[in-house]
DNA sequence: TCCCAGGCAAGGC
DNA sequence: GCCTTGCATGGG
């Protein structure tokens, strides 16, 4: 249960949240800890978490609040999606659940997401944190002490001399054709009305995308929890699972087949748990 | 130093 | 359809 207070978002002690395994999922790439708390950054807005009496205050901008609550997925009781989840009878799921306590899937800013993620392939958490920083800082509307992820009328105006410039290496050209296309129509807004498997063909449009980014993108910014985004962890975490190695499409298909709706959030999780904690 | 990272596109079969 | 290769860059 969550409600609001003097402008701030109140979430009860039992309801999982976790602003700091939120923050290192790698589902988001400018999420920092400040003092006690975390602040996150979505488009051009921001917001900082912190713990009181073991419940999680979310304070922001008043006309942000709205947004945050759909941002966190506020309205869904993962209490009761975790215990959905632990009663699938996979090895180290339920510890990995259990582990994982606290972790939503974000829903973020399609554009943002769709160039950060872009950005993400065959690259390391910690570099692509530092390219989307640096592009925020250059091309992103200075708000009162922070930078808003650049728009995409701004990403278009570069070329990809400057995205090389700025560490992005081959995915320069990507990242300037996905900004011009989603500075001149409405794409991104569209294809949210679209079923998962016609939505995640619009994605891999984009240069750049192909499944598994399509997936991430589809998951954590569409919010569609009947995608599985297999990456080179998740490849790890399928072979010590199953004693397996297929390919990455066979993978993810049976992982949906196994979680069903709830496929990306185990995913999360199991992701979460192997890269965090080792192993 | 070397291996690897939230992969993808292109080319060969 | 599936498999292989080349790819920029820098973190650890």
């Amino acid at each position: 249960m969550w409600h609001i207070e003097h402008n701030k978002i109140i979430i009860d002690a039992k309801e999982p949240f976790d602003a700091r395994k939120i923050a290192v999922s790698g589902q988001l790439f400018r999420a920092h800890s400040r003092d006690n708390s975390y602040v996150f950054y979505s488009g051009d807005k921001r917001c900082v978490v912190s713990r009181c009496n073991n419940r999680a205050i979310i304070e922001s901008d008043v006309e942000s609040l709205a947004y945050f609550i759909d941002y966190f997925d506020i309205t869904t009781s993962y209490h009761t999606l975790n215990a959905t989840l632990r009663r699938v009878k996979i090895p180290l799921l339920s510890e990995a659940v259990r582990y994982g306590s606290g972790l939503r899937i974000i829903r973020q800013n399609y554009f943002e997401a769709l160039i950060s993620f872009i950005i993400s392939s065959n690259n390391n958490i910690a570099r692509i944190q530092k390219i989307i920083t640096s592009l925020c800082t250059s091309l992103g509307v200075k708000k009162d002490d922070f930078y808003a992820f650049p728009s995409a009328e701004a990403m278009a105006a570069r070329n990809t001399a400057f995205y090389e410039k700025h560490g992005c290496g081959y995915r320069a050209p990507w990242l300037c054709k996905a900004a011009k296309i989603a500075a001149k129509n409405n794409v991104l807004e569209d294809i949210a009305a679209l079923p998962t498997p016609q939505l995640l063909d619009a994605l891999q449009e984009f240069d750049g995308v192909g499944p598994k980014v399509a997936d991430c993108v589809a998951l954590f910014a569409y919010h569609r929890f009947d995608v599985f985004p297999v990456d080179t962890w998740i490849k790890k975490i399928y072979t010590h699972l199953f004693g397996a190695s297929p390919s990455a499409q066979i993978m993810r298909r049976h992982l949906i087949e196994t979680f069903g709706h709830n496929a990306g959030l185990a995913q999360q999780y199991l992701f979460y748990y192997y890269r965090t904690r080792g192993k």
